[in-house]
DNA sequence: TTACATGCAAAGCATTTGCAGATAA
DNA sequence: TTATCTGCAAATGCTTTGCATGTAA
């Protein structure tokens, strides 16, 4: 039996990804394999619609945008990757289920997990009528060379 | 003289603005002042270019959104607001210069500003190589009635 | 068989840009 | 006077949609 997803175990996390796919009721197309296959089975990382595209590309094969990014949105709604709103022009993906914050580097783009131990975060009470949904923390950090520059 | 801009005061914060842009070298042009009244004299919020078109409408002015984007981007270059990523499709920007963090509503939109002091954070060391920028914190919350419908 | 999924091309929308005319210093 | 700014309209780039075709169950 597949347990909730608090650990990453890249040996079975794409496996996985296809159960939890079946369980929340969209079927496990083609393309939406292919796309697991390729969120899933590289280890922890990050994703754009563009870097999917690309990748599939790669591999001789062709999935259009417009699947792309409907395969983006399911996967995010039935919990199976998290958007990571970092920038206001792309959106990008992490396929990482723990409990984490994240490092971006905004001259570069590059964005780094941080583990949730490593924070340590008491936000105020919540009214009854609202729930948390999720915590974001951006730590951002730029080279010293943009220091100059700006 | 002004000091740096640790203490919000809606009393002088139009005034405090307008020396800020004088000294970072961007003319204070009749668009600029307009646009600094509007975000600066109305206490703590958050705008978008939107609202501050709009606002500027009620007025019976107008400012064309290319210079309203232009001066949003300058207003943040120099450090007068300072922009909040919490949706993908939409600046927005917030007038408070306090280090502090963000409340989200996701389903109203809303945003509301949380002191830093209400919120522990203790960030792994940084490299040599890069300079911490800033730190976003978003805690998001979802309406109850939402949580059904998901 | 049929409800759901895909993919193309077109549309949508926030934001940016080119450039001619206007304006601050 | 002249470097800078404004504003229009057109362009851009990411994302979504409409719809005809394809596919999983």
């Amino acid at each position: 039996m597949v347990s909730s997803t608090t650990a990453y175990d890249p040996m079975s996390a794409y496996s996985t990804a296809i159960k939890r796919i079946e369980k929340s009721g969209i079927r496990p197309t083609k393309q939406r394999r292919i796309l697991a296959k390729i969120i899933f089975d590289k280890g922890k990382r990050h994703i754009s619609a563009e870097n999917l595209f690309d990748e599939v590309k790669k591999e001789d094969r062709k999935i259009s945008m417009a699947t792309i990014y409907n395969t983006l949105k399911q996967f995010t709604n039935i919990g199976l990757i998290r958007e990571i709103v970092v920038d206001q022009n792309k959106s990008i993906y992490c396929n990482n289920n723990q409990s984490h914050y994240h490092l971006y580097i905004e001259d570069e783009g590059k964005i780094v997990d941080i583990p949730t131990k490593n924070i340590d975060l008491n936000i105020p009470s919540i009214p009854a009528c609202l729930q948390l949904h999720n915590i974001d923390v951006i730590v951002r950090l730029r080279t010293l060379k943009d220091k100059a520059k700006s």
